[in-house]
RNA sequence: GGCGCGUUCGUCCAGCAGGUACGGACACCGGAUUCUCACUCCGGAGGCACGGGUUCGAGUCCCGUACGCGCUGCCA
């Protein structure tokens, strides 16, 4: 490319499956690589394999996309130049493509089977694994007509050059792959159907891409591509070749790569479970790269600013989700209260504490608990069973089986009773009263240690042995509610 | 089998042009704070896959081995 030309880096996904979080990080490095230089990210859909290819992925693949603000210039939607930006809308595009390759001598049609194929090998006293020998380059016109004759269709394969193939990756560096060590691929199937091998880089051509950042799992393809390209720039379809970067796999746990099957690498597993964009994002991005060598919490606008594909790490990374959690509960603490309440509210009603439009006062209730809240979550969800003691219906209120069992004991008895005095004798319901009196009553008037005299409070008020503050949770359940609990935690009552 | 990529604490990222004790983060362990949990703070344990070579000196360069992974499709 010229040193004048944008950046066009580009994202095609197939549409099969729900997105992955190693196919979004995929995603998040392209768009920051083409934000971070100010060029365009162009959207892509390749759903050329009609077999796997589904609506409902490509609708899953663009709410995933918008719900993390990665945003692409051209593509479905929003259009562009160079459209249509899915592949089934481009049929034409490669048939012509592939007609002026063929009548270049670029590609040949090649008539051979599987079968045939490895009977030469055999033959020829070779490993039947090399796969095709290029057989039918040579092929004259006689001997198609007679394959023709004989019912039979052929594929076009492209004629790879007989010289080394080699290229500078923005990630690994120098690569070569020796001469003859690539078969000629097929470009389009005996049914006329064009393949992977020459819709992506025809469509990269097309569509300007000037950066090519993808899997790893893609760089063994990268020298017919290649091959490809260079074809194309001599038919006139391509102006140049673009740069290559292949990104490290994601792994999951134990040593493989995280696969669409595993449900650990299910994006909106992460949004169900309430991870905030800025959180998985930022975790995503440090799968392979790093920001600084002593800091990783940072923005997305961080990432953008100081991204640079050159410094990607080349070695797989494993998806750890305690750091992932990590990272988001950083995110999660710096969202402003108001913020934090306005993104919490839609787990609390997933997960029945508040309806999906709360009365204001819920809504009063809930900003006042919030940030006591939202410095102990990782994830959103996690507030759900946090806050259920303060929406509940009263009727159907009830200590947890396992805090009631540890905690509302014989001992409680004293304990509880103590607390009921000392906070119906109370003026004032609010938060400093509540502690005063409570530390009266228990740990001056009965002489217990503070964390063994509020356990029972706590699982009474509750319902849990972990849950926000004590005085403040009681101050805004209110007086009546809150003896009413402790009344009702009494053994025997 | 062939080709390719990779190999620094359990995990992720630093350590980019070889030079005193390999740094940070998450996780883990211990402690401080504390009404629980969390946050915060302090401390700890833990690593250059192996073998050669080059060099006064190698995690850093070269070669080999091992291991892992990928590709080797009329999937993408």
């Amino acid at each position: 490319m010229s040193e004048t030309s944008e950046v066009r880096a580009r994202f095609c996904p197939s549409p099969t499956g729900t997105p992955h979080v190693g196919l979004i990080r995929t995603a998040l490095f392209n768009w920051a690589f083409a934000r971070h230089n100010g060029g365009k990210l162009v959207f892509r859909i390749e759903d050329t394999d009609a077999a796997r290819d589904s609506q409902e992925s490509y609708d899953q693949l663009l709410d995933g996309l918008r719900w993390l603000g990665i945003d692409w210039d051209e593509g479905p939607e929003v259009g562009g130049e160079y459209g249509p930006y899915r592949q089934s809308e481009r049929r034409e595009i490669y048939a012509d493509v592939a007609a002026k390759l063929l009548a270049a001598g670029e590609l040949y049609e090649a008539f051979s089977t599987n079968e045939e194929v490895e009977a030469r090998r055999k033959a020829a006293g070779q490993d039947p694994k090399l796969g095709y020998d290029n057989f039918d380059r040579d092929l004259t016109d006689a001997q198609r007509d007679a394959f023709r004759a004989d019912g039979r269709a052929p594929v076009l394969r492209l004629k790879m050059p007989a010289e080394d193939l080699a290229w500078t990756d923005l990630v690994r560096g120098d690569i070569s792959f020796p001469a003859g060590t690539i078969p000629d691929p097929v470009l389009v199937r005996n049914n006329g159907e064009p393949l992977y091998t020459l819709t992506n880089p025809v469509d990269d051509a097309l569509m300007r891409i000037t950066h090519v950042l993808r899997g790893e799992d893609l760089l063994p393809s990268t020298p017919r591509q290649l091959a490809l390209y260079a074809a194309l720039r001599r038919v006139g379809v391509a102006e140049f070749t673009p740069e290559f970067g292949h990104l490290p796999y994601v792994m999951g746990e134990g040593n493989k790569k995280l696969s669409k099957r595993d449900p650990s690498s299910n994006l909106f597993l992460y949004r169900d479970r309430g991870f905030i964009p800025e959180g998985l994002l930022n975790y995503l991005a440090l799968l392979g790269w790093g920001i600084a060598d002593d800091r990783d919490v940072f923005s997305v606008a961080e990432l953008v600013e100081a991204f640079d594909v050159t410094t990607v790490s080349a070695n797989p990374a494993r998806f750890d989700v305690k750091k992932a959690e990590a990272i988001n509960g950083t995110h999660v603490r710096a969202l402003d209260a108001g913020d934090f309440v306005t993104r919490v509210i839609p787990y609390l009603s997933a997960g029945g504490v508040l309806p999906e439009q709360p009365d204001d006062a819920q809504l009063a209730k809930l900003a006042a608990i919030a940030p006591l809240v939202q410095e102990r979550v990782t994830v959103l969800s996690e507030s759900v069973d946090m806050l259920r003691f303060l929406f509940i219906d009263e009727a159907k209120f009830a200590p947890e089986e396992a805090a009631a069992t540890k905690v509302l004991n014989a001992d409680a008895e004293p304990v509880l009773r103590a607390s009921i005095t000392a906070l119906e004798a109370l003026e004032s319901w609010e938060t400093a009263a509540i502690e005063q009196a409570l530390k009266d009553a228990l740990v001056d008037g009965l002489g217990l240690k503070p964390r063994k005299a509020f356990a029972p409070v706590r699982v009474a008020i509750t319902g849990r042995t972990v849950s926000p503050p004590l005085y403040e949770s009681m101050e805004l359940l209110g007086r009546e509610t809150s003896l009413a609990r402790l009344h009702r935690a009494v053994p025997g009552h």
